[in-house]
RNA sequence: GUCCGGUUCGUCUAGGGGUUAGGACACCGCCCUUUCACGGCGGCAACACGGGUUCAAAUCCCGUACCGGAUACCA
């Protein structure tokens, strides 16, 4: 039997941290067992669902790149067969229309509500004293026709246990003592969530229910929905949940925009960074590793591998370095410095384009980004062998780019670097961060007569430098030098030593000029 | 209240009868670097508590505490 699951997000806010791990685990699931993953967007709740919610959730799924099979299932779609399959229930007396008037939504906090009533009751509550569960079905018809409204409650026998084996919980039994005759279609003619998604399951052959720890209740109510059905529950599997650092919810009522997907995209995250960290809250293939390709986590994954307790995603709220998990960051630079160029190109180019500093030379007709780069220029880090001429590159050429950005990403943390502190590799225009001028510059008012006077040695001893490199004699030989470090290196020494000061001041201030940033590759 | 679940360094976690309780992030130090990072090396730091079972318990059982979830004509 093929693996059929589905992500069930409903559209009342944007992608959550949560749900995005969800789907992220039942992706997997499903890509590891070969089976299906399917996209049910939960909108019964019309009040609260809204389109603009339901793009954002397709948005966030689809930076993460977790492609979903077949058609998109909008469960309003669906409410026609819903409340037939109420209908069915009620024909068969394992359900029963309450005519009991609907009690006022509480305005205020429903939540809060719920819970004094539930404390009130004091667990004293019988669940089947309902007036109308034994009405006969003469009297019921007779009310119905009438004109009476009802809603349609599931009637759940007086004793027994449901219980469903969970891939994660193991056996989870709770009597029917503690589930409520639950509501399947409402007194208006709506379809109620447990309602809804049993038929749904159903319709769309979904194997195996992976979700939230949070759905756990609501499980036993569908498997007594299955059971009046006479249908198999699919295979459940229960995920912890992921908490803020104070063990509490995480909302974003509470925590604003960190919990939201759309703001790491925004905030310069690499898609297969933040799959790899979500990926290890809540689950782990038993091993001491880190990093995880998405086809790693494919083959490694396994529902086996889910832990039992809650994950705490830590952040410090005020605290710009610490504004996300210090681990989502820290794998984010992981990617942004080891990942394959080419790999990173397509991002860098999106970065640049929308800070308006990329330049169509840096894409040559016919040769895409993603293509195959060349070796030597992939080699990576600001470390060149020794001895050997320094190939530069036509400024704002393919390879150009491709060595800037080996050169500067190895202190990257985000995409957004690439456009913000690496800004000046890209544009002449570029601000001045004003520590870093205070550092290394107002120090040393002399930087402004020697840093001119260095920029003129350069340029006599390397003179030409792009078109013959490897031609020039070297200094024992003649006048000029070739372009190498171990050449620059003489060069700047020597200018340090004539006008007394030290290496390092040279070499800050002449970043700092140039970039505008007090951090950024060796001079040397 | 009731039902359900959980508890290993600050955080993510490995380990599930005999381990110096391992790794990662964060933090601190040293090295590398005449910058900042990267990197390398090292340090700090954990089995919630109490009873059992056992030659032996972080690991199995029971209880307690604490944390979380659920308890709607929401999803």
């Amino acid at each position: 039997m093929i693996t059929r699951v589905r992500f069930g997000p409903s559209p009342t806010g944007y992608l959550h941290i949560g749900s995005a791990r969800t789907a992220l685990f039942n992706y997997l699931y499903a890509r590891h067992t070969g089976g299906k993953f399917l996209l049910r967007i939960e909108d019964t709740d019309l009040a609260r669902s809204t389109e603009e919610s339901t793009r954002s959730i397709l948005d966030g799924l689809a930076w993460l790149e977790l492609d979903h099979d077949e058609e998109i299932v909008f469960q309003s779609d669906n409410a026609d067969k819903h409340r037939a399959t109420a209908k069915k229930l009620l024909a068969e007396g394992k359900a029963y229309r309450d005519f009991t008037p609907k009690a006022a939504p509480s305005d205020a906090n429903v939540k809060d509500a719920i819970k004094d009533r539930a404390r009130a009751a004091q667990g004293e509550k019988n669940m089947r004293d309902n007036l109308y569960r034994d009405l006969s079905a003469a009297e019921s018809d007779e009310r119905a026709a009438a004109g009476e409204p009802f809603a349609i409650r599931l009637k759940v026998a007086e004793t027994g246990k449901t219980s469903f084996e969970d891939a994660v919980y193991g056996i989870q039994e709770r009597d029917y003592a503690e589930t409520e005759d639950l509501v399947l279609l409402r007194s208006d003619g709506h379809p109620l969530y447990n309602l809804a998604v049993v038929c749904d399951d159903i319709e769309m052959a979904i194997t195996h229910v992976i979700r939230g720890q949070d759905h756990i209740t609501n499980t036993h109510k569908q498997v007594l929905i299955y059971e009046a059905l006479g249908v198999t529950p699919p295979t459940f599997a229960h995920l912890p949940l992921i908490m803020a650092p104070n063990k509490g919810k995480l909302s974003k009522r509470k925590h604003g925009e960190v919990v939201s997907m759309t703001t790491y995209r925004d905030a310069g995250f690499l898609a297969a960074a933040f799959r790899n960290f979500l990926a290890l809250l809540g689950w782990s293939a038993g091993e001491e590793k880190e990093i995880y390709s998405l086809d790693e986590l494919v083959q490694k994954f396994s529902l086996d591998g889910i832990h039992r307790s809650n994950a705490v995603f830590n952040f410090t709220e005020n605290d710009p370095r610490k504004w996300t998990d210090d681990k989502a960051q820290w794998m984010n630079a992981e990617y942004i410095r080891t990942v394959p160029v080419a790999d990173l190109l397509p991002f860098v180019k999106a970065e640049l384009k929308s800070a308006k500093l990329w330049r169509e030379e840096y894409e040559p007709e016919g040769r895409a980004l993603t293509e195959t780069i060349s070796s030597t220029a992939d080699a990576g880090a600001d470390e060149r062998p020794a001895g050997v001429a320094i190939d530069t590159p036509e400024h704002g050429s393919y390879d150009w780019l491709v060595q800037t950005i080996n050169l500067i990403r190895q202190r990257f943390f985000t995409l957004k670097d690439f456009s913000m502190q690496g800004r000046a590799y890209f544009s002449e225009d570029y601000d001045f961060d004003p520590a870093a001028i205070e550092k290394n510059l107002s120090k040393f008012p002399d930087l402004k007569s020697w840093l001119p006077e260095l920029a003129d040695r350069f340029e006599a001893e390397f003179p030409d430098e792009e078109v013959d490199a490897l031609q020039k004699p070297t200094r024992e030989q003649g006048r000029n030098l070739q372009f190498t470090e171990e050449n620059i290196e003489i060069v700047v020494k020597a200018f340090t030593e004539e006008k007394g000061t030290k290496l390092g001041v040279i070499m800050n201030g002449a970043r700092t000029l140039l970039t505008g940033v007090a951090v950024g590759p060796s001079m040397l």
